[in-house]
DNA sequence: GGTATTATATGACAAAGTCATATAAGGTGA
DNA sequence: TCACCTTATATGACTTTGTCATATAATACC
């Protein structure tokens, strides 16, 4: 795989291989709308369902309670502050109509991005089955 | 569906919701290097081949000749001037070997995300189905 | 009291995408 | 010749998404 050439290295460290190279991004908000409305959960718990399941993205902390601030900016999202039985005060999130409605949307645009990316795979496919036997 | 609440709109302009929003991105670089595998071209006409069929993703001028020119930084594709038959002289990509080695990882990157993606439609469907009946 | 765990959060930055606009060569018609 | 259109490449300012490092604070435990 090549290395970014764009980025220069820290001071004395080694190059640092671009981590979003190779990703399609923009898809950490519907899961946490989704997540959110299996049951309400705080950022700590969504961390951890995120980390469970390799089909999901992995996420950064900084980014999911930043994302969860937006969603709530935006009306998506409600959250309160719930002293759990243990621990310190955690923020409860839950997902507003608007947020299913937004939800219901981010699901068709997902709908055509993995058909798109279907149609990626088979133009791909194509090209190398039938290039592979004459080069 | 709901509209951003982050961006101000310019003086006297309406308010333009965020066209990013609600799409999955990230998926510009191997489209370019699967079409000029499939035949060189000049960016002009990248931004006509992109836009031609509905199944690709759209793409932005600024994005296209800019990202052609960091594929070519990282060696992943190599460039030479063509006089074409009429109009200004054009700049010509093609794929290098680096660049197809970068394309298998990219594919089989977007593999798994497309497989991500059909776990996310999954439990969605999987959510309303049980749930439009109860509420 | 000191340390680990739980929990939320911010700052600096990189990467991808959007929108507007600049620049220039070449073609065409008045 | 000049104005104007098409073809073609490119840059600047900005937003959004994601990464990495680190700060902060309450609670639990020894």
């Amino acid at each position: 795989m090549p290395r970014c050439r764009r980025q220069r290295p820290r001071e004395g460290e080694a190059h640092r291989c671009c981590p979003l190279r190779g990703r399609v991004r923009g898809f950490v908000r519907p899961w946490l709308l989704l997540l959110l409305l299996q049951h309400p959960s705080h950022g700590y718990e969504l961390l951890e369902r995120f980390g469970q399941d390799e089909r999901m993205p992995g996420i950064d902390p900084g980014l999911l309670y930043r994302t969860l601030r937006h969603l709530e900016d935006e009306g998506l999202v409600r959250s309160s502050w719930d002293a759990g039985p243990r621990g310190p005060a955690r923020r409860l999130y839950q997902v507003t109509d608007e947020g299913i409605a937004y939800l219901h949307a981010w699901a068709e645009e997902i709908q055509a991005t993995k058909e798109r990316l279907e149609h990626f795979l088979q133009a791909y496919r194509h090209h190398f089955d039938r290039g592979e036997g004459n080069e």
